[in-house]
DNA sequence: GACGTAATTCTACGCTGTAGGTATTGTCAA
DNA sequence: TTGACAATACCTACAGCGTAGAATTACGTC
């Protein structure tokens, strides 16, 4: 417990995929509990019944062991919570370029909401908390790959990245908050809630009260993501007339 | 305990600003605690020691009271987070007209962004956890007017909204997260994360390492910001070029 | 069989939110 | 003045939490 790191033989970055006995011969002590069988468990648990409702003891119950063995694998709660993020990251598989930077941003953009939709509870824990790991490197690398083809100078890159997730954080986190949905959008009092927002005594809540009341988050991450990349597409080519063909720059790497 | 609700005589929504006895003649039955003190006394505890470390003991002991005692006030340790988020919310004086939609949105945000970062422990609050109060709508009620003095139609308006208010909490979510900052710029390791990256093996992440490295806050405020004003410039006047000139059909409304 | 070692379990501590019960206090009706 | 009533506060207690530290078990190697 003094050195909790390095009770792994291969100190290389990253979650080796399978098996992993911790040291050459000695593979059970005992259960054959693993960082992965554990890690994998916290976020099924983590998938029924939310981030908050997760312990220590209920993951060790769940696994059919005591609460303190878990520490053998794991350095403490955080860690757990940080490993679960990592496996929700490691889940998205950013998509091949098209040749078309703009649809590239669109399918990185969609992979991350598909992943943030597949697993809405476990979402916040990759939205809210600051990640140690490289993991989330291969999606920045994804990301500026894109941005380079398309021509942005490399700071201009970073810009452009900060920002498109920033919005993904900011619109991902609001869909997976909202609770449970249907086909995409609130149910449940939504003519109650467009006439209490018409009633609310603000003269431009009521104006625009109607699509207040509802939330439908897909067209509103499409939305907002046209507007990033309209955005960035004028700041590529600011004489021109947005055009369909390829911008300016392209090809220019790849 | 049974109606958490209604233990006050004036149902209407907002907060009384000081005072505000309960009940006509009944102001001590005790030691003269009331719900804006144990809420005020909740933000001050938060903005010092985050909001993990808040608990109904901690926040009574300051009171110089029982922790039981808060339950007469408040119906649970999640309303006084919800009534800190409010306070938060209610701190954010939004910025008069301008005449120009393109300040205005930067003016809301940024009044935004101040308190934030006034309260950078508290924020995640507000930037987190979806509010049930009316003291959002306040904002709500900003935001519209102007979108709609810029001409937008209602619905248009309400995408507009919620792409900015996305972005904004996912900037404002990172700025607050990633710890104390001086002048805006993170300190500690920046060489060594530079070099991190550099050896990352993500040829891209190398690429873009020095931009990477750091983080200046107001800077991807900025940026990611304008993007967007720019991005609904765009929608506003799809044929024009972006003149400094008033928008088209501005002055309609007030 | 003996030994070293890693994995696991057991025990315990201080902390949490809050349900339930009781005591104190101020206001009003009689 | 007195009794009823409601609001406020405190006390006790419970189930649960994360995890430090000691004890136990099970294995591979002599």
């Amino acid at each position: 417990m003094k050195r909790p790191d390095m009770s792994d033989p291969a100190p290389r970055a990253g979650l080796a995929p399978t098996g992993a006995t911790p040291r050459r011969g000695r593979p059970r002590g005992g259960s054959g509990l693993t960082r992965e069988k554990v890690l994998q468990t916290a976020l099924t648990l983590v998938d029924r019944d939310g981030t908050e409702a997760l312990s220590m003891r209920k993951l060790a119950t769940v696994l059919g062991v005591d609460a303190m063995s878990l520490y053998h694998h794991v350095a403490n709660k955080d860690a757990v919570l940080d490993g679960v993020a990592e496996l929700f990251l490691a889940a998205i598989e950013p998509p091949g370029p098209t040749g078309d930077w703009r649809e590239d941003v669109r399918a990185l953009a969609a992979a991350f909401r598909h992943a943030a939709v597949q697993h809405p509870r476990a979402a916040p824990l990759v939205l809210t908390r600051q990640l140690k790991s490289n993991q989330g490197l291969a999606g920045t690398e994804s990301a500026l790959a894109i941005l380079h083809a398309a021509g942005f100078p490399p700071e201009e890159a970073v810009h452009a990245l900060r920002s498109v997730l920033a919005f993904l954080v900011g619109t991902l986190l609001r869909e997976v908050s909202s609770g449970p949905t249907f086909s995409g959008q609130n149910l449940g009092g939504l003519a109650g809630r467009r006439a209490d927002l018409k009633d609310s005594g603000f003269p431009h809540v009521a104006w625009a009260a109607p699509h207040l009341a509802a939330c439908h988050h897909l067209t509103e991450f499409n939305f907002g993501l046209e507007l990033l990349v309209a955005a960035l597409e004028q700041r590529l080519s600011p004489r021109r007339a947005p055009s369909p063909r390829a911008g300016p720059r392209t090809r220019k790497a790849r």
